[in-house]
Formats: C-alpha cells, structure tokens, sequence
DNA sequence: TCCAAAATAAGAATTATTCTCACCTTGCTC
DNA sequence: GAGCAAGGTGAGAATAATTCTTATTTTGGA
C-alpha cells in the first residue's frame, strides 16, 4: 500500500491525534477498526467506497464487519474527519480531504481524483443564481476519460 | 397536472414526434406507457424521481409496473429525449431537459431549479484537469438556500 | 393479416446501505 | 488497576432503489 504525503494549499488531512480530539469532542472513542479505516483512507491517492475500504482494512482486521466500516465511515464524515462524495452513479466515495475541492471522474472506469478548488474557485464564482437564492456552496465534477481509458 | 411550456434558449423538449423518431433510431418502440411517462415528464417543471413518475403514471394507466417506468425512463435517457440527474443524495431524478444545463439545489427543503448553462459554460471552460485527462461534461450544482428557506 | 422484434406486468433478485441486538472495548473514576 | 457506563463491534436481517426474469402482449413493417 503506498503511502503519500498530498501537498501544497488549504486544510488536509489530520493524524490520528487530531481525531482523536475530533472525536472526543462529540462524545466518541478512538478504536482499533476506526482507526484503521482512517489509516487506509490517509493512505491512497483515489476515493475508495466503502466496499473497497472494508476489502483492504480487512486485510488488516479479517473479522471487521461491512457494517462496522459504514458506521466508522458515518462517524469520520461527522466529525468532519472525512467527507463523503455522493455525485455519480452508484456508490458513494470517501474522501480523506475536508477542504473545499473538485472532482474528476472518469466515465471509463469510474475512478476519481482531485480537482484543485484553486483552479475553480473564481470561475465558479462568476456564476450567479436565481435570484433570491443564495448560495453556500458548490458542487463540480469533469467528467471524462482518463489516460488509461483513452486507448 | 399543471402543464406549462419552458420558454427562452437552448434545445429543450422535443414532441412526441420527434420522440418517435429518435426511438425509431434506435429500434425502439413508441408505446401508450412510454409516451405517457414522457408526457408526464413533459408536464412538471421540477424533475421527479422514478417512484413519482411512476405514481403519476399509474393514475392514467393503473397496471403500469415500476419496472416498466424504469425501462422507459432508461430508454428515454439513451435515445437522449430525457436527461438523469444522479448527483444528490438518494434516488437519481428525471429532466424533460436534455440540453446542457445546471441545477441549484436548496438544502432547506431539496427542491432543484435549473440553472442556465449559459451563465457557466465559459466559466467552467477555463477549469483545466489532471494532465491527460479529457473532459467531455461538466456537472455543476449549486448549493444553498432559496427564498423561502431563508427566513 | 402475419411476424419478428420489442415492450409489458409481476414479482424475484441485486446492490448499496442501514438497522438490530447480544456481546465486547474504551476511557473515565476511584 | 477494578468497575462501570457509554459507545462500538460483528453477524445477519431489513430496507430502498434499481435491475432482472419470464411468460404474455404490442408494435410496426412486410
């Protein structure tokens, strides 16, 4: 499993000590499967489902169960340790970013990455609602293909 | 059933012949529950789930099953007279409109307006992905609060 | 009218996710 | 470090949205 660092700009991920006060804060405890869902999402590049995350944290805890994964994901997202990518079809994803970004998403193999919010912020910004609406956020996604689904 | 025409810009609805035609295309047939389900979307300006157009249908043709309206509303998004909105949490909806367009999306009560692609479209151009990625769609929502949900 | 391809109804099956509940851990407090 | 209450876990059942299956019916052209 590779483990890189993300650099550059905004709010990245926390280690565990930043969790652990993040879960204190709304009552919760630090576990070992917690943990290790965590760990697994701090350690890839793309954003898994949960699916994928219960696979390979398995390999670490045979006996977690997918349940367990859906509450530990649940509970990340609600600390704010996480987030939760619910645009595109089927599945949802789990981020191990909490700042605001973009999405890309190939259509070939369903893979996503980040987009930097830098690249998008002003632009996005020009794009004015219905009036009386207003906006608080914003959701993009590019889709597309990637390099290895071009062939 | 309130019925009211879209106005200003862009392709937006085809007729039932034009929908003949594209089914025709493909091999497809037009059928009492296939028009219907079109008609229905035809009728609404928000854009309802496959269990409201279901519901809707089923008072003009009782025996309609659910699975029916799903084959229709897939055959309908493949001949491109219909578009599916599968971001959002929860079950995919479906839009009369097939032209490139954006929604905003309340977070008070989940209502979806459009948002015209015009505004966006040079804004979201200028958003470049990762190297070797081709962009063929973008998918933008706007999040926030509507007028109503203000208060 | 005839026919092959396509569509339908009804319900079973699938997929992603959440719930239930008996038992086990965590993180205090003493 | 033992005791305890709140929170977490695992296994499987339950749910929600969607898709599949199959026998029967419709559609649109020849």
């Amino acid at each position: 499993m590779k483990r890189t660092v993300q650099e550059s700009g905004g709010k990245r991920k926390a280690g565990l000590e930043e969790l652990r006060r993040r879960l204190d804060e709304r009552g919760g405890h630090m576990t070992r499967q917690r943990a290790a869902v965590y760990d697994y999402l701090s350690g890839v590049e793309h954003h898994p489902t949960a699916e994928e995350v219960f696979l390979n944290v398995k390999r670490r805890i045979p006996k977690i169960s997918l349940a367990t994964v859906y509450k530990n994901l649940e509970a990340l997202v609600a600390c704010e340790a996480i987030s939760k990518l619910t645009y595109g079809d089927g599945s949802a994803r789990y981020d191990i970013r909490t700042d605001h970004h973009y999405h890309t998403r190939c259509l070939g193999c369903g893979r996503m990455w980040d987009l930097e919010a830098a690249r998008g912020k002003s632009a996005l910004e020009q794009i004015k609602p219905q009036p009386g609406f207003a906006v608080s956020d914003f959701r993009l996604e590019l889709l597309g293909h990637c390099e290895d689904c071009r062939g």
